[in-house]
DNA sequence: GCCTCATATTCGCTTTAGCAAATATATTAA
DNA sequence: TTAATATATTTGCTAAAGCGAATATGAGGC
């Protein structure tokens, strides 16, 4: 498929991955979907910051939204093409060896188990498991 | 070891792949040590340009250069982060399946075997098989 | 209807990447 | 030493990315 040619859009999935607010943003959606509120309290960064670097996400077609009510769930899109596929799973099994990484999945699970930790808008939907990714 | 956010460092290392123009180069380096004619005349891109390309990739401790008299021979170096390495030979990897990446190597092919298809300063040296990456 | 909350987008700005053209450096040959 | 060749770097430009601040949109509640 797009016969335009496969590296450049491989450059395009690498362009997506240069910056670490995003990186972050993908390791916290390893596995599961994430309400973008959680992000912004993780992250401590300006909630237009994180909505930007969201959207980029999902210009390139690495992740998808979906509503409900007044929030924003995000997830990892699973790469049809194969090549992107496995990089992307590099990626989220390189991030988990990373402190910040680490420290970010923490503070996820602190928000699902301990909610009173975080300064969270009350009713915040809680992440939801989501299927894992080829690890191929 | 630079204590400065391994996170960085990946972004870092995506930045230096989000290229087309690198992606071509790495993936004629793919196992083997190539020198800086074949590039220019393979890619068919102005010599300044590669050379510019070459130096990102050497500043972002992708490739390193040996200088054999006039000529420079460039090739892939071993990662020593694990993360870095299994990315990179996803990458490589991945490149096989690119058609222009594909004809890309047949013309450095047979540059090797038959030199006089492609115009070649003379006694330009042949590019040599280095040590494969590793691929976890 | 209006108000509030969660999220998205726009604006003005600064920094950086990419390019072609020109120029510089390093090595070998003469 | 001078010339020629292979490669690297600088210059001047344009386009794109990133940021904070401000503003807009969309959903629910009153």
């Amino acid at each position: 498929m797009s016969s335009g040619s496969k590296s450049a859009s491989l450059a395009g999935l690498f362009a997506a991955l240069a910056d670490t607010t995003r990186l972050r943003l993908l390791n916290l959606m390893s596995g599961r979907e994430v309400c973008v509120c959680y992000f912004v309290e993780i992250l401590r960064q300006g909630q237009p910051k994180v909505s930007r670097h969201l959207a980029y996400l999902r210009k390139a077609g690495i992740v998808e939204a979906r509503r409900e009510g007044k929030w924003m769930h995000y997830r990892i899109v699973p790469q049809a093409d194969e090549a992107s596929a496995s990089i992307l799973a590099a990626v989220l099994g390189s991030m988990g060896s990373d402190r910040q990484m680490q420290a970010d999945l923490a503070k996820l699970e602190r928000a699902c188990c301990a909610p009173q930790k975080l300064v969270m808008p009350e009713g915040a939907p809680r992440p939801a498991p989501v299927a894992p990714l080829d690890v191929r």
